[in-house]
DNA sequence: TGCTAATATGTAGTAAGCTAAATATAAACG
DNA sequence: CGTTTATATTTAGCTTACTACATATTAGCA
């Protein structure tokens, strides 16, 4: 009955903790952490599309000025570029480099293994519902269009 | 079949976050933040007791160097002193103030507001089903001794 | 007793997260 | 057209998290 015994946050807080820790442990020979494979992902999965800075706070959640100092890594040491954007002098495009496209399917497979580890032992149906019960707590929480990061007036978000 | 859409690992990173966020906002006028303040509950909590930093990492899985920044910054804002341990002069015993104590019915109150929220919709069977899935995931990282603070040689921890 | 190993804490340096406030450009509208 | 409002990004300053390394003390054992 006391608070510790019961609470999920704390437990979520404690996975999410580890998880960093590994993801960036095994990305560390690439020169990666976990939060820039993240992003790098996003890039390479959107590599068809224009994307800003501003897409991905609303992708992942996180406040611009996060997401700034991610990618002021990730160009420091090669993986992305800025390009400036015809239509709206505001924007900053963000273009993956070579050196990015080469080692982000490492990057995928190894956040992979982790997700593997992660739900050892447990049959689809388990793996279905934790989905679903986390997916009803990021709901609760009103984090669809990320309390740091305020989506635009009206309607459409991603 | 894409990572993004069955990955357990961002969507826990993203709850925590936002967890943290909402915590903190919530204990402002306490001038506290959510790690602050669940330092503040185990002390409360373990009054009775001598405690010591290494404890407070093994509870939170937290590595030395976090704990002891979050207890730097207790005791700077009058939370928490430090008391040399008679027994051996390695450790320092935490001791939270008269102040720690006073409020610390109030964090935990809002704590468990959080939780409400967060768990908002869901039944009693869910609710322990999502413990339960949680606390194999954590299980299956291997987390019980924290990797970023390993246990002793052998047997006893908590 | 005295050396070695284990434990507790601390420091330095970095990454990732935040809020608040600044700047620049675009959009809206009178 | 010009003023206001909204959007995109940046900067400053803070907290939390980490690894790697340093120091001090205790425990164990030859």
């Amino acid at each position: 009955m006391t608070f510790h015994e019961l609470a999920l946050g704390p437990r979520i807080k404690r996975i999410s903790n580890a998880l960093d820790r590994k993801r960036t442990r095994d990305l560390e020979d690439l020169d990666l952490t976990s939060s820039q494979g993240f992003v790098l992902g996003y890039l390479a999965r959107h590599r068809d599309e224009a994307v800003y800075p501003v897409d991905l706070g609303r992708a992942f959640g996180l406040s611009h000025p996060t997401v700034t100092g991610i990618l002021r890594r990730l160009e420091a040491k090669g993986f992305l570029a800025y390009a400036d954007d015809p239509d709206d002098r505001r924007k900053k495009r963000l273009v993956p480099t070579e050196k990015a496209l080469d080692c982000h399917q490492r990057v995928l497979e190894r956040f992979r293994e982790t997700e593997t580890l992660l739900s050892a032992g447990m049959e689809e149906a388990e793996l279905d519902r934790l989905r679903n019960l986390l997916d009803r707590v990021l709901n609760n929480l009103g984090d669809e269009d990320c309390a740091a990061n305020p989506a635009p007036k009206e309607g459409s978000h991603d």
